[in-house]
DNA sequence: CACCGCAAGATTGCATGCAATCCTTCCCAC
DNA sequence: GTGGGAAGGATTGCATGCAATCTTGCGGTG
């Protein structure tokens, strides 16, 4: 893309994901064009683009605001990465390199140090992320990144019992395991139990 | 989205997806422009959309061009829609109205007997995307158009075999059955056999 | 007191202009 | 004859300006 518009893309979508701003404010194009010394131009489409991602959501004539998932539609997110993020996870395995090990390694013991901080969804994102990367498809990222970033930004940890993050903290362990040993089918069954964990606690038990 | 600009992403969408811009076309910024008489400004906003919708590629101070996907990436997207797009039938089956069921209706019939037209894939489109719709999923349908339609543009049923062709129409009627007969489950089954053998028949067999 | 209509301010949508980058092609040196 | 390089044209990227639309606050009316 374009640098200004680039810049923009990336420097709001951290922002949102980092809750910055919460779900539901709304992100005039003046006062961002301002905040970053930029035109309104790559605002713009910077705000497209994430759009198109699934991180702000524009009304005609009425700006964008921060996308508001309802329950429903969480749940559906959850549906649909138990459907695409355990393949990836399975498809990544026999492909991570002794360096990504190391770094899904640091990151998932790193995790189990850092507690309930906000440092602790950047690095959830940053451990999918990485296999989501690691998986080698780019239709799949691109799949994926759509939802699990509209996940994440209604995601912070906070609604997580004390041992649904225990569990889910284990996971992430127990994952970098079966991907050093090689296990795609193991890593894969951990991922889905890892999802299904997540949706159990964010989204309440099965009404 | 804003009025010219949504004008012109829905008919450059559809006129990729007729395949009027072949896969690998450029896409010139003045040219559209002039050509659907608006400014360049909406275009690019067109262009951006697309580009996140999987249609089109942009590459920095060079302008867009339709995508072309390598094998691998066909195949992967395949892989996508059978994780998701069965998914999406069953959910859709006990939502549909009796308006939609004799919509689907006429679409795989109209299909059986148009033959081997430049209609078809439109008809095809809309089969899928009536399934996709019904499903009552945002999230869903976003994550699944963007690969669907990158496949479309790839897809114009000139390589369908003739009996792969038969199978794929008869495989429309059955769903339309399955889906009367309120039988998710069996209307999920023909989906993935629907995919798998379009995979079968526009990738190649398994190497 | 509540509700509807209206006008001013604010914001978005689009057009245009200019600078920066890229592609083409021609020329020159080897 | 071939390869490298530079100038010209063309295209993209961004800034700015203006018209259209929406929001907000106020006044009038029932």
């Amino acid at each position: 893309m374009r640098a200004a518009a680039e810049q923009v893309a990336e420097s709001l979508r951290d922002e949102i994901l980092a809750g910055v701003f919460p779900s539901g404010a709304r992100l005039g194009e003046a006062e961002l064009a301002g905040r970053l010394s930029v035109s309104r131009t790559p605002v713009r489409e910077a705000l497209s683009r994430l759009a198109a991602e699934g991180l702000v959501e524009i009304q005609p004539n009425r700006g964008a605001r921060v996308v508001t998932r309802t329950p429903d539609e969480l749940r559906e997110i959850f549906e649909i990465r138990l459907r695409l993020e355990p393949y990836a996870v399975c498809r990544a395995v026999p492909r991570l390199t002794a360096r990504q090990l190391d770094e899904l390694d640091d990151l998932a013991t790193t995790m189990v140090t850092v507690g309930r901080s906000s440092t602790l969804v950047d690095l959830n994102r940053c451990f999918h992320g990485l296999f989501i990367d690691a998986a080698g498809s780019p239709p799949l990222a691109q799949a994926l990144r759509a939802v699990t970033h509209a996940a994440v930004v209604h995601q912070n940890f906070h609604d997580y019992s004390e041992d649904a993050l225990d569990r889910s903290l284990r996971h992430h362990v127990e994952m970098v395991a079966a991907a050093r040993a090689g296990d795609g089918e193991w890593a894969e069954a951990i991922m889905r139990a890892h999802l299904c964990n997540a949706r159990a606690t964010m989204i309440g038990g099965r009404p």
